[in-house]
DNA sequence: TAGTCGTGGGT
DNA sequence: TACCCAAGACT
């Protein structure tokens, strides 16, 4: 739920999320329309499902534990090399270099002077992460918490707290006269009139309805008829929609 | 690897 | 107002 999305947004998805399915089992035993709407406007649907599928998995290969592996965790629908970092150190307390947004750009301030963090370099981050880690699980876990509290609070895209910053006496950025960053822009991501908007209007229309709708229905969603084809024909290869024998639409089963 | 995939709050 | 950005993953 977290990935890409602000820690405020999900959290009241989130309890009632695991009131709701307090096992892995009882949540892969869901149907995917009650999982997409309880998932509803927290955005990219699709994890929603990587996450059922995920839930599968635990269930049936792991004995309904979450792995504590990070081969295990990387092979669940969904989960990457942050995700799996992170359920290793804060669900399990071991010792992982957790590389998220917040602690790459620390990471990019504290110890490389940088203004920003720039593109990924996955490998080398992972290894600067590391390197910052103590030996034993418990202190490790911790740290790794704080780096991305740090990240979250203090040491901010916009305009860092460094006044507040408690490690600011060990800062190279700081000790640079932090610098403005000067490397690659990622490229602004847009969203008006994109395949992503059209998408969420539709798939806004499939969790409101409580009955299958037909395709006038979606029409109202977009006025442009292309994009609205394409991108219906797109949710119903993502498994985000299903198309019924008398031709109407709904979530998936 | 560069593009794609939602949504909403902050500036 | 238009961006920027947010506990990324996948192709």
């Amino acid at each position: 739920m977290l990935q890409q999305t602000p820690v405020a947004r999900v959290e009241p998805i989130w309890t009632d999320w695991m009131a709701r399915w307090p096992t892995p089992s009882a949540f892969a035993a869901a149907s995917r329309a009650d999982v997409l709407r309880a998932w509803g406007k927290l955005g990219y649907p699709r994890r929603a499902l990587r996450l059922h599928a995920a839930a599968a998995v635990i269930a049936t290969e792991h004995g309904d534990a979450v792995p504590a592996d990070v081969d295990e965790l990387e092979a669940l629908p969904g989960v990457g090399s942050y995700t799996a970092r992170a359920v290793l150190a804060f669900g399990h307390g071991r010792r992982a270099p957790v590389v998220d947004t917040n602690v790459r750009r620390v990471v990019a301030r504290a110890v490389h002077g940088a203004g920003d963090a720039g593109p990924a370099r996955t490998r080398a981050d992972l290894a600067d992460v590391d390197a910052l880690l103590p030996a034993d699980d418990a202190t490790a876990a911790v740290l790794s918490a704080g780096l991305m509290e740090l990240g979250a609070v203090v040491c901010t895209a916009r305009a860092p707290r460094c006044g507040d910053c408690p490690v600011i006496a060990a800062c190279a950025w700081q000790a640079a006269g932090r610098p403005a960053y000067d490397g690659p822009r990622k490229a602004a991501q847009g969203f008006a009139g994109t395949d992503r908007q059209v998408r969420g209007r539709l798939l806004d229309v499939l969790r409101a309805a409580t009955d299958p709708v037909d395709r006038a229905t979606l029409d109202a969603a977009w006025s442009d008829a292309a994009q609205r084809d394409r991108c219906l024909h797109s949710l119903l290869v993502d498994g985000l929609a299903e198309q019924h024998d008398d031709g109407r639409f709904a979530l998936p089963v």
